[in-house]
DNA sequence: CGGCCTACG
DNA sequence: CGTA
DNA sequence: GCCG
């Protein structure tokens, strides 16, 4: 239901920041259910559907549209911050203060004289056609072909992993996003920053913001080892050729456009192998996932989970990593490959945003690990537990099948 | 009635 | 403030 | 707005 996604966007602008997660985690059990809602009784029982979502619901089951929806598209003010925010750069305090200088056209941002923009925004204007545009997949294949082979130019060893909404089974997308790893631990030091001159050598970067690790060996003394390696990312514009693209259909653009090339949105990440398994269920899982399985980690077992490790407060040290640490296989391909198997069987729906189907086919190709280690089968247990008690698609999942 | 993900620049 |  |  787009319409809960309308109701959270206008509640954000609204600064409710409250209401504005409510419709969010409305709209996510909703995408996650099978197949579309034909009455109130079929969402009986489900989480985060609550009087007013529910009230909503009715309205546009028994009428086809609701007033309140209406009112919220048609009011100048959405409209226009929907707009603001749409450019790449721009957030809602933003589009807010734009709006209260009486603007309201992107024109007339740019017309306006008195307006500094930053480098992302000037970027984000200054392709704002074509970013706008959805991705294919197709277009996601080229590029990850494109970077694969300027990685291996570099390092023939590295490894290439597509990750976002692609990984999830979708079709189309706003960005197209990158995991990027060397086998060897250490390796990946400095990886990015030479793929980057690369892109830029061979003329197809547009615009990088990079992030680099943040070490700084005379700010942090006290910090322990562990604490150093904030992994390394960037946030790009890539310029796409024609011709590069597979398939009859090649590049998305306008009618009319000639000129043989788009500008995409890519996000490239290179963690430490080590941390592969966190990044990579960090960056495939959807916005909401990321929430609910944080917001789990923290309330229900006292834990920290970022996009690097899982911290446990109660033993302060990185409960996983050192386990990663004192096994010789490659730990993380076991537990992605047993992970992915378990959630294959229990959710064999693979095409809407919020059922992260977490990768498995670059480990189907490897050999299946052996069993009989005790640290991999703990990990992999409790890995395989922590996902499926939190996983809010799975529970939904689960109710329908069982209870309706 | 308080909290709502967590990290980076 | 913005990005993911 | 929904939940614990």
């Amino acid at each position: 239901m787009d319409v809960m996604e309308e109701l959270a966007e206008s509640s954000e602008f609204n600064e409710s920041k409250g209401p504005c997660l409510a419709f969010r985690q409305a709209a996510s059990v909703l995408k996650s259910l099978p197949s579309a809602v034909r009455c109130l009784g079929a969402i009986q029982g489900l989480p985060w559907l609550g009087e007013h979502t529910k009230a909503v619901m009715e309205e546009i089951l028994t009428f086809g549209r609701s007033f309140k929806v209406e009112e919220i598209r048609c009011d100048e003010r959405y409209q226009a911050l929907k707009l603001f925010t749409s450019v790449f750069g721009v957030g809602p305090k933003t589009a807010e203060k734009w709006y209260r200088r009486g603007l309201r056209s992107l024109k007339e941002i740019l017309t306006e004289p008195n307006i500094q923009l930053n480098r992302m925004q000037r970027a984000g204007f200054l392709y704002y056609s074509d970013i706008s545009k959805a991705v294919s997949k197709a277009e996601a294949e080229a590029l990850g072909c494109i970077i694969e082979e300027t990685v291996h130019w570099i390092a023939p060893d590295a490894v290439l992993a597509l990750t976002g909404g692609f990984r999830r089974g979708k079709e189309y997308g706003h960005d197209v996003d990158f995991l990027l790893t060397v086998p060897e631990m250490g390796k990946e030091e400095g990886l990015l920053l030479h793929v980057i001159d690369r892109l830029r050598d061979q003329g197809i970067l547009l615009y990088c913001d990079h992030q680099g690790s943040t070490f700084d060996v005379s700010k942090l003394p006290s910090c322990r080892f562990e604490d150093m390696d904030h992994f390394q990312k960037c946030f790009l514009i890539l310029r796409l050729e024609e011709g590069q693209v597979e398939g009859e259909r090649g590049l998305q653009r306008d009618p009319g456009d000639s000129r043989g090339w788009r500008a995409v949105r890519v996000d490239l990440v290179a963690p430490p192998v080590d941390r592969y398994a966190f990044a990579l269920l960090g960056w495939t899982g959807s916005k909401q996932f990321g929430r609910d399985l944080r917001t789990f980690a923290r309330k229900e077992r006292q834990m920290l989970l970022d996009n690097h490790a899982l911290y446990d407060k109660t033993k302060r040290n990185y409960s996983y990593r050192r386990l990663l640490r004192r096994t010789s296989l490659p730990i993380w391909v076991w537990s992605m490959w047993s992970l992915g198997r378990e959630m294959h069987k229990h959710l064999p729906l693979t095409d809407t945003d919020t059922i992260p189907t977490l990768y498995i086919q670059y480990i189907k190709g490897s050999q299946t690990p052996s069993l009989g280690n005790t640290f991999c089968h703990e990990v992999e247990r409790r890995f395989c537990r922590f996902i499926k008690a939190n996983f809010l698609q799975f529970y939904t999942f689960w109710h329908v099948l069982f209870n309706i």
